[in-house]
DNA sequence: GTAAAGCTTCCAGCGTGCTGGAAGGTCAAG
DNA sequence: CTTGACCTTCCAGCACGCTGGAAGCTTTAC
């Protein structure tokens, strides 16, 4: 099938196929004698997988290395459940980071709502933020 | 005082503070007969701002607005509180999108536990992440 | 036959916050 | 007087996942 039908297929674009294709997602399928790329039904799967690893937050980077072990032959299950453990670890890190930051912005909204506008002097810029 | 000390005395690189005048965040200082930038010690007080803007999640357009704002002559104090307001927001729905990732892939980790190499096809490249 | 839609490649840019390097001028210490 | 640290400008690139456009060929529909 063409790349315009795969997008479709895909909900994707053809730009972004290519782009896979360049960034080594999606092997170069086969030529028309026209120079038009040519897709087995397969690349329908894989372009599925890419689109469910990146909704679980998977980089391409990522992908990439889970679809070169399914290239390689080998299951790539032990490699993709390390994926997911690291994944957890980072996501519980930044929603940490993310629950200080708020703190510290309630924080500060209570001491805007304190905060009288002629008491913030120019020298400090904003009195509501400068500790 | 010139840039090296301004930096040292702000943490940050000659190469930053140069940027933040570039960006606009910083107003271009007087130079000295040779050329060097000559910073007034206001300067600091300034970088020392962005330097706690962004600590709370401030973007640098989003300070420089701040600082439009002081610039002109008014306090900020209602712009930033609006900030401040928005950030908050959005930092709760990044945590809530965080929040289903991360149940989306402890459920994925399930799913991993409970599956065997060997039924992992090549067509579904990885049963997995394939719903 | 003609026009529109689709395909090709290549090059460039988005946003964010810097960082690195090259090529050159200046300043302070010995 | 030389060495080295510091300063200047300008240009380029990082990561990330695309997206847009130009110039040209092919296919499809009428």
């Amino acid at each position: 099938m063409r790349i315009g039908v795969l997008a479709a297929l895909a909900g994707l674009t053809t730009k972004t196929i290519r782009f896979y294709e360049q960034a080594g997602l999606l092997p170069p399928p086969p030529r028309t004698n026209t120079g038009y790329r040519d897709y087995p039904p397969e690349a329908l799967a894989r372009l599925t997988f890419i689109r469910d690893a990146q909704s679980a937050g998977l980089a391409l980077a990522e992908i990439r290395g889970v679809l070169a072990i399914r290239d390689s032959g080998q299951p790539p299950c032990r490699h993709v459940a390390d994926l997911i453990d690291q994944h957890i670890g980072q996501i519980q890190a930044r929603i940490a980071e993310l629950t200080q930051t708020r703190a510290a912005l309630t924080d500060l909204k209570h001491r805007a709502a304190a905060t009288d506008p002629a008491d913030c002097d120019d020298s400090a810029i904003c009195t509501i933020i400068t500790r």
